[in-house]
RNA sequence: GGCGCCGUACCCAAGUGGUAAGGGGGAGGUCUGCAAAACCUUUAUUCACCGGUUCGAUUCCGGUCGGCGCCUCCA
């Protein structure tokens, strides 16, 4: 079955046609690493985790490619504003690579624990200037570019598609709405290719280049990065809503401006997270990180769980009261797998199985556009099946959770395995039961509980398991 | 001002030209020393409002009201 993309090149929903059969290059815009991304950002990487999953189930080789962007982004772009990477190391007392550093292996830290699947290839904007300044040489001869107050500006007029990915053709654009227009600029969306020296004090991460000694303009990194890891075409390129008018539309002018071909062929763009209906920002201030997560008591995986209630492409409203219900959510399920697990009997969890039915049209869901949330649906279709083997309902759990990421089979694995302690415990408190000693008997099953362990009796005996921690 | 999106039960959230997935929460029941769990049943005659097209619209078109995003910091 043919998977389905909302392109927003077309604005519409396209047959997924890689350029080398069975084989896919995604470029996904990476974090900017002055601060811990909040999780709005973090709902756009499970998203494009969900895609990759998803190309992947359906059988295709990802080459799955991110940067980290670690310089040269202004708290604005008008030539004015302040580089996001200073102002955070001078406010934290630490040099910018420090900075860079610390808040990149953060950012991992968030996505690992997400169960987001690294990037094939994650590259960093600091260790790719040369690619950078060998692509403003390209569209310099190519006659895109000119220098002004010191900068290397891309001339947007020259680049007759400018603005097609955003429909700025069709927009009566309110230049400098709300920043200052460069006045070295021609044209009020041209756009820094290169920073020379100068511009700002106390600049610290500068290099050499044919136009002096500076620094890269923010999309520049994007287009030098991916054309050199994916090559001068390829499939998906990711983001959120927020980077269609400006950051993407600049690259594709640069990179198309550069190669004079078509550069990425689908497109693909994750919505908003709303915080009391109004986007989380980073610049603003009093975000939530998943770190406020989990010391509110939730797990990373129930704000996955959070995700995955909602399709990519709505904006999702984000409140403590839904991501309550996501955790509640989350819980039922892995209890419920975890039961169906025990019932194997300490065998291994079986394969994951594509052919059973729930399987089948978790697939065709998530090859509509990731119709993720029918998908989640079939999965406590089938958990809830009434006539399906455990096992067989294990398999068909096991293949939508290689898309799903809940990692639903290992915790339920974890689960059952079986403690001799434990089993000791619950015997003796059998014995306190059946001899009426219920005080003895409460006491073991308090006991137990502290470390997770409930017990439930039913006519056929007391069974046990092991649940996530409640708080 | 321009461009784009959205408005579905108590909450989150899918979806379709032919009569509303799923989850959470609530309610009732079975079971039980108690509890928990499990299981069963139940929870939108209705999809912001008003018109139009249609045999038929929540789904298409127009308008109204309300919300959101973008228009050079943002995932």
């Amino acid at each position: 079955m043919g998977l389905m993309l909302y392109n927003t090149l077309t604005r519409t929903n396209e047959p997924f046609e890689p350029i080398v059969p069975g084989k896919v290059g995604m470029y996904c815009c990476g974090p900017t690493v002055y601060n811990y991304a909040h999780i709005g950002n973090l709902r756009t990487y499970v998203f494009e985790d969900l895609l990759r999953r998803s190309l992947e189930a359906l059988g295709y080789d990802v080459r799955h490619v991110m940067n980290v962007t670690d310089v040269g982004h202004l708290t604005d772009d008008a030539d004015e504003g302040e580089d996001k990477m200073e102002k955070s190391a001078r406010e934290m007392k630490r040099s910018v690579w420090d900075i860079a550093a610390y808040f990149t292996e953060a950012f991992f830290d968030d996505t690992r624990k997400l169960n987001v699947i690294p990037p094939t290839i994650v590259c960093r904007a600091t260790d790719h200037i040369p690619q950078m300044i060998d692509l403003i040489k390209r569209l310099e001869q190519r006659g895109y570019t000119y220098v002004a107050g010191g900068n290397v500006y891309f001339d947007i007029s020259r680049f007759d598609e400018y603005g097609r990915l955003a429909l700025l053709d069709r927009q009566e654009l309110k230049a400098g709405a709300r920043i200052e227009v460069d006045r070295n600029k021609r044209n009020p969306h041209d756009f820094v290719l290169w920073f020379t020296r100068g511009k700002f004090e106390h600049q610290s991460m500068m290099w050499d280049s044919p136009w002096g000694r500076g620094y890269p303009g923010w999309h520049l990194e994007c287009s030098a990065m991916s054309l050199h890891y994916l090559g001068e075409q390829f499939d998906i390129h990711c983001g959120g809503v927020d980077h269609i008018p400006v950051h993407h539309t600049n690259e594709i002018a640069q990179s198309e401006a550069a190669t004079g071909r078509k550069w990425v062929n689908y497109w693909v763009h994750a919505e908003f997270l709303l915080m009391d209906s109004d986007k989380m920002s980073k610049s603003a201030g009093g975000f939530v990180t998943l770190g406020t997560l989990e010391d509110e008591g939730y797990e990373p995986l129930d704000y996955r769980y959070f995700c995955l209630g909602g399709h990519y492409r709505t904006q999702l409203q984000f409140s403590f009261e839904s991501l309550n219900a996501a955790r509640n959510a989350r819980r039922n399920l892995n209890d419920r797998v975890v039961a169906l697990q025990a019932t194997l009997g300490g065998q291994p969890a079986p394969a994951a199985d594509w052919d059973g039915p729930y399987a089948k049209a978790f697939l065709r869901h998530i090859s509509d556009d990731l119709n993720v949330s029918r998908g989640v649906a079939e999965l406590w279709g089938v958990v809830k099946d009434g006539e399906l083997e455990a096992r067989d309902k294990l398999a068909q759990i096991a293949a939508m959770d290689t898309v799903l990421g809940l990692r639903l089979l290992e915790q339920a694995m974890a689960a059952v395995q079986v403690d001799a302690d434990v089993e000791r415990l619950i015997e003796e408190r059998g014995r306190a039961r059946a001899g009426r000693d219920f005080a003895r008997a409460d006491r073991i099953r308090d006991m137990l509980g502290e470390q997770g362990i409930v017990l439930e009796d039913g006519p056929d005996g007391t069974k046990w398991k092991k649940v996530s921690r409640r708080v």
